[in-house]
DNA sequence: TCCTTATATGCGGATAAACGAATATATATT
DNA sequence: AATATATATTCGTTTATCCGCATATAAGGA
């Protein structure tokens, strides 16, 4: 694949995938629609943070498509669509646990 | 795992790994990388960029240890550390494909 | 219809990140 | 020491993103 190609898909892929990942409460939003399907003031709930803020947050997952929505009665409720979203964040949590491993092997030596 | 120690995994994987992903060009480096190991210019010469923008993008990566550098002379040859990055962003890839190839669906049958 | 609950959004302000030009630093060569 | 090459960093500016308050919208119940 050339470059350009390489580029434009690329773009699409930060567009949207990776910018949704580029916040801390966007990627806990993740990880507890992991566990169960939840409404937005239970997210807000757990994360002990404004409900507009998860509105917001969960708006620009919903735009890429990594979250879909059922609404019952008033209330949302959020799950993830594709859950390989989950096994990519986990496969860069296991980068950085080697990463601090490895960090700690260096200090543990260094004696 | 209770919400707290997630919180505080999750700040450090969005810290150290997700931010480094939040960038076209960061991206674009890590997949030159992942063909060839590759000087700065290089770099800047593949991707139509200053030589400036590239160097500083190579810092955020540096600092997080996504990639690595070994000096031959004036240049610096720099390379992928844990090519675990580079299957982390081809499972967003296919997630992004898959939801393209189904919004193609969805277009062709609606006739 | 009016009220309540649940969620979404408009707004302004604050923060962070990206950019390229210019300059500084590091290494090698003469 | 002086010069050349490769890379890193400083600078000021621009652009993007996040935040929470306040408000709007949507659905259900009295």
């Amino acid at each position: 694949m050339d470059v350009k190609s390489l580029e434009l898909e690329v773009n699409l892929l930060h567009e949207r995938v990776c910018s949704a990942l580029s916040d801390t409460t966007r990627i806990m939003i993740l990880y507890l629609l992991a566990e169960r399907d939840m409404f937005v003031n239970e997210i807000a709930d757990e994360l002990d943070a404004p409900q507009s803020t998860i509105s917001r947050h969960l708006k620009v997952l919903r735009e890429r498509n990594l979250v879909s929505t059922e609404r019952q009665g008033t209330a949302v409720l959020y799950s993830i669509v594709d859950r390989r979203i989950i096994q990519s964040l986990d496969l860069m949590r296991a980068i950085l646990n080697d990463q601090i491993r490895a960090d700690a092997e260096i200090t543990r030596t260094r004696s």
